[in-house]
DNA sequence: TGCGGTTTGTGATTGCACTCACAAGCCCGT
DNA sequence: ACGGGCTTGTGAGTGCAATCACAAACCGCA
């Protein structure tokens, strides 16, 4: 199990393990965790939890469960957050603001060490204590400054146009936040995050559930005239 | 097929259709699009488009494509976008500040008419042009109002419990901003969008074609050694 | 040392989604 | 009216992920 290639469903659980590893942890004298309280915490089944973590190695032990502070360790290795990765953000409009002074990124781990626009009111900025460049300034930025991956949180217009930049400037990890989809060579990786898109998808949910419920009064009110009528 | 319950996965692509046939449609003069196009603009193959698309209905033409603008309709009623869905956001931080004032929402029909927060410092406070209630009144404004859509946008520590005034006040559908799970009954819907997650993702992969590249490097520098022996 | 209770790790099974490939069907030009 | 060229709609096949279920292994205690 070991060696085998990590499931892309595995890997992207993982960050939720570790969050509720995390929370386990600060909570001090939580030395162990069996596979059963993991799943409840993390909202997946214990099974699914044992295979997850089977992919990586054996960590647990069994009749006893896994040590949390063993576990946490292996799972951060294994994502990689045991080196920091300067990222680039592009598109300091509102959103853009919001993202860089979010403190969720910094509290992983993910530092923003470099903010990028193409509008001449916002470079000279300073957001979250950073300075806005102008986007020509990125492929130097990037190579003096090892910057690994790229924020998009442009307007959807020109997301393709900074995917591109930041491919030439040689990323390739992007994380897009603008709406639209990006093309990008095979080597690339994107994420897509899509806020509205979620809405979206709860409003379609909804609205069956809010149909099916009509449907049901609709019949209830049938069955009632037919019982009347005899 | 038309009557078939419509996958997940679908349900998950049809917001990325409707943008992609959105600008198809201002673009004027754009009647019809093929498929193979239509896929092309999502980011997906097209037996993928034709397959989701058929779980609609049958709204393609053969030989020549779909109707985009009847499409756009189709798409749109499908995910209960005719009506709107009044929505309530809880935690007005840094994060739901940016939210509450994001334009996407808006754009794609989704009015944000209610804020709350728990802190009195920031009740009274006007953001994008709605006044901050206390999140006691939340029952109250979800009867009133008819509040259909909860967004969490509070601290991870303070998810559980919004999650559960909202579920009390009667809400189905949660948006949950906040990096941790929430628990809810099993006819309530949550959805989490968790920005980190994200670029811990990316960062798996970085590392990982970072550690196939530096192997395939001491691989190379072996292999020279061994040409040199010779 | 041996036993009972507990929990992991994993083969086996099921189910879902993606992909392929092609028949059915449409339009247009002749 | 009819044939050629396209494009849809969909059964069939494939692969991946979720779940089940149980043997293996560990701890503590007598």
């Amino acid at each position: 199990m070991r060696n085998r290639p990590i499931p892309e469903a595995t890997v992207a659980r993982l960050p939720m393990y570790l969050r509720s590893l995390l929370d386990l942890a600060e909570g001090r004298g939580v030395m162990t965790v069996s596979s059963e309280e993991l799943a409840r915490l993390a909202g997946v089944n214990a099974a699914k939890v044992r295979k997850d973590l089977s992919y990586l190695g054996s960590y647990g032990t069994r009749g006893v469960g896994y040590d949390v502070e063993y576990l946490l360790y292996q799972i951060t290795r294994e994502l990689g957050l045991t080196q920091d990765w300067p990222t680039a953000m592009i598109g300091i409009g509102n959103l853009g603001r919001a993202l860089a002074s979010y403190k969720g990124f910094a509290e992983r781990g993910f530092r923003i060490t470099a903010l990028f626009d193409a509008d001449d009111n916002v470079i000279g900025e300073e957001v979250g204590g950073i300075i806005v460049r102008h986007i020509d300034e990125l492929k130097e930025a990037v190579a003096e400054e090892g910057l690994c991956i790229g924020i998009i949180s442009t307007p959807p217009s020109g997301a393709q146009e900074v995917a591109e930049k930041l491919v030439d400037a040689g990323i390739k990890s992007i994380l897009n936040f603008a709406p639209s989809h990006v093309n990008v060579p095979p080597d690339v990786n994107v994420r897509r995050v899509d806020l509205s898109v979620e809405l979206q998808i709860l409003s379609f949910y909804q609205q069956r559930t809010k149909a099916i419920e009509t449907a049901r009064e609709a019949n209830r009110r049938l069955e009632n005239q037919q019982t009347d009528r005899r």
